[in-house]
DNA sequence: TATGAATGAGAGTTCATTCAT
DNA sequence: AATGAATGAACTCTCATTCAT
């Protein structure tokens, strides 16, 4: 990032935009390396097999949402106020959204792949669900503690909720492309609570 | 002559399952005959192609989800009291997992390669979306007009609707497989009624 | 022919058909069965294989030519006025047209598949082309002996004959086809006779 | 690097072999590739697909046998005596044959698919067929209008020209291989101005 | 480190032929 | 005699990977 790109950037980055466009199972290592402008041979320098190239992109991009989801989701009922609570939990939807907007081609790639069929990710992604699943319990079940949030399935309730963050950022991010984020935020964070419902703490 | 569809049915029942499990991409025709108990051969007998026969197993499956949708939501916000309108709400969502669970790999088939890469089916499968975002926003609004729902933002909460089905499904059909669908109905109605401010409607 | 065609005669005539239209090697038994109007297997109650029935076709037509040449032939040169012997040449000229017009697509079928590759029909080819070469050089010679024709060549000669009555043959009724024949066969026997130093007899 | 073209060279060399002993059709790929001694994908490193090659094979010979007519069937009837013009008409017939004798597999192959089936060539050979036919035409109308040459059908005789050309060469270099060229070019030459009635220019 | 020609296993598809009905 | 579903060998072409330079 500093100076000339190194070769194995330019392949990651080539790597990204050619798996988003046609796919893991259609991308060929030549379109790799043409995007890259390397030579054929150059990429087995780098990585072992395309699969190689393939995973360490994903898990770059996981360690990332895992680590937003990690520190964010903490302050989520966090507040004595309302308001607090309401800001606080907006502030965690709009982080979310953050991450996926800054890598828009790996967000996809990840979630394509991960739904998609293919086995080779199918692990890996229903890991990452799992554990986002957890925090996002541990937070419902937060909030039930603290009498903010009434809700008889907490377990299901987690699943609506990650139901609604991973297919309103598929829609709004990628078949739609040109959405206002921030209304898009707040209506996502009153339908939420709402589903929740949220009712302010007792003092 | 008797037993006329045996063939045809065979494949297609092979191939169901082959694409669910591999993919369109990584299923390849030989897995297919094999499964179907046939030579290599056959298969072009009645398909043109591995393509055909994935267009034909995709559009028989949402021939009946957009016939279960069509049939059904317009009865979503029917009803004269409160308690009527919850069970009209409810019995829509129990159709809908009941046309997924009776076409389990289909379901899974379409659910995957929509999102997946691959473009094959990318295109139908936006639409389709698109066409169900209709039928959902228009019963918003339906409700919205009779006053029993208030919502700001009638577009974002379509979507947000729709990925409620959609992941709740794919989680609960596909990645966990022993849900109490009864349970799970209830608490998704709940959770829909109450993120679109339902109320009862005035006498 | 008096009747219902037999089934046999169905398949002729449709193979001569597709083969012309599409040559040995792409024509599809299939094809030739769609257009006989009999399933695919009733053509393996009459012939072997695709290639018999090629056979069969081709030497039916042969023997037809040898039997024109053979017959014509020997008045090529009759004759005792040179508008006699003109007369003679003309006729024969008339006759062989004649037969390659009456099996237009058998003549074109067997032309284009002798001289192109395949190797099936090379030596049948080679075989008729040399007994149509060894009657036009004995009437060449004939016509040295009597006097009527001069040239140094007759072997070469008869290589020319042959050379221009079927590459006339291959443009005006395969490229072309609206000619005039008439005028056609004149221009060829005067060009002929003039190539052989026609003169007439001497008394 | 040193040997750059060997490789493609090799396959030209092995696919001109192969096409000419076996026809497009029935030519294989790895029958071209075990002739070349390389492995089945590098074929495709050089060719895109099997009529690629072909198509290579035939332009190059029609670039060659183009040029030649070009630049010599100008001179056809030229010269003001008789032996000159004589001389003219037996040196282009010796430069065409030349052209053939060099590209002696190219020219069969062209020859061959040219007039055999399969269409893939059709277009091509009847293109430079019309387009040779011109230029012979042309030369036969100069040759009219200075006088040297009566005939009645300019258009049909240039067809018999060019067919004494064709099926000339066909019989004595491929049917026959061992011919006395230079006699055969006279005869030729003696043959076709016989058959335009050729005479001295009048002073 | 970079190159890119060469590799070859394996894919989808075609179609002449068979054979039970 | 007629059928037509089933067969499977053989084809063209793809592309991840290797390796000598």
């Amino acid at each position: 990032m500093k100076e000339e790109r190194s070769t194995r950037a330019a392949l990651i980055a080539a790597a990204i935009a050619i798996f988003r466009q046609k796919g893991f199972q259609s991308a060929r290592v030549s379109d790799i390396v043409a995007a890259a402008g390397v030579a054929q041979g150059t990429f087995y320098n780098y990585f072992r097999s395309k699969e190689a190239i393939f995973r360490e992109i994903c898990n770059d991009f996981i360690g990332q949402v895992r680590m937003i989801f990690a520190e964010r989701t903490d302050l989520m009922f966090s507040g004595e106020t309302a308001e607090e609570i309401r800001g606080n939990v907006h502030r965690v939807i709009r982080d979310v959204f953050s991450v996926y907007q800054q890598n828009l081609d790996a967000a996809e790639l990840l979630l394509r792949e991960g739904i998609g069929h293919g086995g080779l990710f199918k692990e890996i992604y229903e890991d990452i669900l799992n554990q986002v699943l957890d925090l996002i319990r541990g937070q419902v079940n937060r909030g039930i503690a603290r009498g903010v949030v009434h809700v008889s399935e907490p377990e299901m309730v987690s699943v609506f909720i990650f139901g609604l963050f991973e297919r309103t950022l598929f829609y709004f991010l990628l078949v739609r492309k040109n959405m206002d984020l921030q209304r898009l935020e707040e209506a996502l964070a009153d339908f939420i609570l709402r589903g929740l419902s949220f009712e302010a703490p007792h003092r």
